[in-house]
DNA sequence: CTGGATCCTAGACGATACTG
DNA sequence: CAGTATCGTCTAGGATCCAG
């Protein structure tokens, strides 16, 4: 990773994506399949209908989600990941891993 | 990762980590050496010394650094990474490919 | 069912001045 | 040199109500 120039940094455009609270969560969601807008909110406990909102409009436009809208009454709206939301996984899975030892380590046997 | 328990899920530990602006880079420059005070605020341009402070306690009470303290005149301290914190690296190097892909993929040449 | 519109709060971050 | 102490800003997130 280069220190001198932070804003052409890779580091900084994976950050801008999973730096939130829920993000990760919500893409980690549609990993397993496409979810609709209820769904998620099931999926997520505690999140709230406008904080969701706002990331999955965030993750849209970042081109790592699709927004799939069914001409129907009522609405009926699917999230799902694009081949670049896809290949978000790999990391998703260190995350969970550096997390198990991470939790082994500080938290020894209960 | 279980979408159950949001308080015990692994992925929990490490966005607590990593949720910051900052703390993947104290964290990468301390992956390549151990660094002063003084030397981060010149690997991080735009940090303030409050904010470095701050993140260096933080990572410090995470069990993520160490901070080690010369009784010398003037002040010497230095930081530098735990095994807990070394173990990061391959998160970190994650981060860096995924931005990699991600901006090759969404800003084609040029 | 999806999600827009408001209002509010907490906490991260930034800027500046001061100290052993 | 390595901080602490203040104060101000900004925004993600939370709570609630309303609408097509």
């Amino acid at each position: 990773m280069a220190n001198d120039n932070f804003n052409e940094c890779p580091v900084t455009y994976t950050l801008d994506i999973i730096n939130s609270r829920w993000r990760i969560f919500i893409i980690n969601a549609l990993l397993h399949d496409k979810q609709r807008n209820s769904e998620l909110l099931k999926l997520l406990p505690n999140i709230s209908q406008k904080v969701l909102t706002e990331n999955l409009r965030f993750l849209e436009e970042k081109k790592i989600i699709r927004r799939v809208v069914y001409p129907v009454m009522p609405p009926k709206v699917e999230y799902e990941l694009t081949e670049l939301g896809e290949s978000i996984r790999p990391l998703i899975n260190q995350i969970y891993e550096w997390g198990t030892k991470y939790k082994s380590e500080t938290q020894p046997e209960q």
